[in-house]
DNA sequence: CCCTGATTCGC
DNA sequence: GCGAATCAGG
């Protein structure tokens, strides 16, 4: 038999609507549902105009993503036309990081990423962990932020504005 | 190098 | 309608 395998059954589709609707990544939803890429996920989420979600790991505005010319396009070469200037985004302002946001208490932290300095690698974050003079001493390891040496978490604690610090009032946080 | 979603377009 | 390839980014 020509069985086309599953495909996005009734079924399916409200799995994905509730997944996705309680925050899943596409990638952990493909895999829950199986049978799909991520990107086989995305794209049903769009069809069904699930999409624009607010929900993201750093509270970040949803990327622009600007339109991209076809390759047949491309190929053919630079557009007659000059591109209109594209609206420039409006500087997202940053979420604001109060003194309670970074307490040492209410941070989750990866502890079981710690690495030593031979593990680490230049996508871990460099956020020394113990003393430095102790054959304890471990970087954070956690996935950093591409461009930034310290994952997303500790980047946070790094660049807090001179006037969040002086605010707080506080010594430095402590290498956890 | 890990991950995220957004978009396009051949199928 | 589908989703791989691609893009843009943390």
């Amino acid at each position: 038999m020509t069985d086309a395998g599953p495909s996005w059954t009734k079924e399916r589709v409200e799995l994905l609507k509730r997944l996705w609707g309680e925050g899943r990544s596409a990638s952990q939803i493909a895999a829950e549902i199986g049978g799909v890429s991520r990107n086989a996920v995305i794209g049903k989420v769009h069809r069904l105009g699930l999409a624009g979600r607010v929900l993201r790991s750093n509270g970040a505005a949803p990327a622009p993503a600007q339109p991209r010319r076809a390759a047949s396009e491309e190929a053919r070469g630079p557009s007659p036309a000059p591109m209109p200037t594209v609206v420039a985004p409006a500087p997202a302002p940053l979420a604001l990081v109060r003194p309670e946001s970074i307490a040492p208490a209410e941070v989750a932290l990866p502890l079981s990423e710690r690495v030593t300095i031979m593990e680490l690698r230049e996508f871990m974050c460099r956020w020394p962990m113990g003393d430095p003079s102790s054959p304890d001493f471990r970087f954070c390891g956690a996935r950093s932020i591409t461009g930034l040496p310290y994952c997303m978490h500790h980047a946070r604690i790094a660049y807090q504005p001179a006037a969040e610090r002086k605010r707080s009032d506080r010594r430095v946080v402590g290498f956890r």
